[in-house]
RNA sequence: GCCCGCGUAGCUCAGUGGAUAGAGCAGUAGCCUUCUAAGCUAUUGGCCGAAGGUUCGAUUCCUUCCGCGGGUACCA
């Protein structure tokens, strides 16, 4: 609707032989009143030719009135041009969704692309806290926003299961088996200080004990012991997610990337296009004739004495992987500690020939507030809630992820668990649920009564403003999907969703459905009900959240 | 030190180069013989971190400073 509005403001422009500027902007009116948009193209003009913007507008306002769906235009404050639609575009824009139902903001740009979106993706070395967490809604509905517009998508969890952390969770947890025949030997050094080590340490004696008591060599224990608790920790998130509400499709493990040969692979061709050097022992990506990528040199093969490959080159061989698999673009939702991953990934990238296959969502950490003191949370740190805690204490799903995604990911923000339970039954969420219910029940109620397919409404006689201003609300469902898709700002999703649901509270209270004034109003409040049902239940599917028939 | 992000109501957060800066929670006062009161109505609350600059117009863009977080690893 609007896009259509911007062409006709552009030829206007012309027909008033003005050049169009490239970065005027058309927005909503601030008031109903006063319009139904607003554009500045007048005083963006003016600024460009030196000219008075009023009457560059009055110009241009000609123009504009001699579309037939347009009927009021105004030139307003400093310049603006203020454009009052006729009602019937609005009730054609309604009869569409009525019309494509569940369908409507669908599109088919994604037919035939796959996306594959990362997200999670947490260390196994302990449970899923909410700083990790927070990338579940996010890419849960990244993922589903994309399903929505017709890609194949995909989503997965990486599982980080080698390297030198996963050495040191299993030096922890073989502490606690080790410290019952020597109360002396120290906690390592780096170790994972969270009391869960200790209990799934415990979990691991009691259940392997045949296994354990084979083992004679230290390292070969410590092995033992983080396989197995690897294990442990993978269902646990496994479980936890489900529990949340979260269906990841598709698990990897970095393991088994690097013994199918895949992370050699790619230090090779990155060897053979000379993008890389060896100094102080090691291989390093490095490619000092692109002054892109010229400082984004890192480790790919470590001086160790196994010559390991780093978190970095499996990295990069888990993403051609991805790409292998069909992948034309892949979207990571990362913490924010994996910052300074960005650079030497994009260059990487780029330097095996695909620059713009990775999109990367980044989300702030949570911290963690107690009495009114904000501090950082971690595994490694020992402090921190898990998801499963967080559900426990009172907060559901459904809450916790619109809590979540109502949220800018890039901003961090302050988490306290008994404000959270305390306020989750007051959570914005069952406002939206609450409207979608109270539709169900009219519909329910109304069954049989012309809200048929095959039946026409005249919408003409919707002219209550709470009517007009539900409509005017749904009908920029999809052009704010694809603004999503493009610009990943997930949160405007859910405060589009809780408007919606407050229209439509607000027109429930003054406009009777099922008791209208007269047959024609209410089937056509009937059909305008329908319409919010499928837009509500199309954004909340989006966001992983339930849409309830009933409360 | 350097690089990036953030700083908006008592709390948690939206928002934006435009015309009076929003929401939830918390507070105050009302509304259930009528399609679900998980709702509605009214109301209290703000130098949009500070100072400069660009602009017809800045909370939004630029610079400096302050505060917080992250990065600056042969951790992930």
């Amino acid at each position: 609707m609007k896009s259509e509005l911007l062409k006709k403001i552009i030829s206007a422009v012309k027909s008033a032989e003005y050049n169009p500027p490239s970065d005027f902007s058309v927005t909503e009116a601030p008031k109903p009143e006063i319009g139904d948009f607003a554009t500045n193209v007048a005083m963006i003009i003016a600024g460009q030719i030196k000219d008075n913007p009023r009457e560059i507008a009055n110009k241009i306002k000609i123009e504009l009135e001699k579309y037939d769906d347009i009927i009021k235009v105004e030139v307003a404050g400093p310049g603006f041009i203020n454009i009052k639609l006729e009602l019937q575009v609005y009730f054609d824009e309604l009869a569409k969704i009525v019309e494509q139902k569940e369908q409507y903001g669908r599109s088919e740009i994604g037919a035939g692309k796959k996306i594959n979106v990362e997200y999670v993706s947490a260390n196994p070395t302990g449970p899923l806290h909410i700083g990790n967490a927070r990338s579940g809604p996010i890419g849960e509905a990244i993922a589903n926003l994309f399903m929505f517009l017709g890609y194949d998508t995909t989503k997965e969890f990486y599982i980080n299961d080698i390297g030198v952390q996963i050495g040191r969770f299993g030096q922890s947890l073989y502490h606690w088996y080790e410290i019952k025949d020597n109360v002396d030997v120290k906690f390592p050094e780096e170790g994972y200080p969270g009391p869960y080590i200790k209990e799934t340490s415990e979990v691991i004696q009691l259940k392997f004990d045949d296994e354990i008591s084979k083992i004679s060599d230290r390292e070969e224990l410590i092995k033992f012991f983080a396989k197995v608790g690897l294990d442990i920790m993978v269902e646990k998130i496994r479980d936890d997610l489900k529990f949340a509400g979260m269906k990841i499709d598709v698990w990897s493990y970095e393991s088994k990337i690097a013994e199918a040969g895949k992370s050699a692979a790619v230090i090779e061709r990155l060897r053979e296009s000379g993008n890389t050097i060896e100094k102080e022992g090691a291989v390093w990506f490095k490619q000092p004739d692109d002054p892109e990528l010229a400082d984004k040199e890192a480790v790919l093969v470590k001086s160790d004495e196994n010559h390991s490959v780093t978190y970095f080159a499996n990295d990069l061989a888990y993403h051609l992987d991805k790409i292998e698999r069909g992948a034309t673009k892949m979207i990571d939702v990362w913490g924010a500690n994996h910052f300074g991953h960005i650079p030497r990934m994009r260059a990487a990238l780029k330097a095996l020939g695909q620059p713009d296959a990775l999109e990367i969502v980044l989300y702030q950490y949570v911290r963690l507030k107690k009495s009114g003191q904000a501090a950082s949370m971690g595994k490694r740190l020992g402090n921190f809630i898990s998801l499963r805690e967080v559900i426990e204490a009172g907060v559901v799903p459904d809450a916790f992820k619109y809590f979540i995604l109502s949220q800018n990911p890039n901003t961090p923000f302050d988490f306290d668990l008994e404000l959270a339970a305390d306020t989750s039954e007051k959570n914005p969420v069952f406002y939206i649920k609450y409207a979608h219910a109270r539709i169900c029940s009219i519909l329910e109620k109304s069954r049989g009564e012309g809200t048929g397919d095959g039946t026409p409404a005249d919408y003409s006689v919707l002219n209550n403003a709470k009517e007009i201003a539900l409509i005017k609300e749904l009908i920029k469902f999809p052009e704010l999907i694809e603004e999503i898709s493009t610009n990943f700002q997930i949160q405007a999703l859910p405060h589009f969703a809780y408007k919606i649901a407050g229209l439509f509270h607000d027109f429930y209270g003054s406009c009777r459905v099922i008791g209208a004034e007269t047959k024609q109003l209410k089937q056509a409040r009937l059909f305008l009900i329908r319409a919010t049902k499928y837009v509500l239940k199309n954004a909340l599917n989006i966001l992983s959240i339930d849409a309830p028939e009933k409360m």
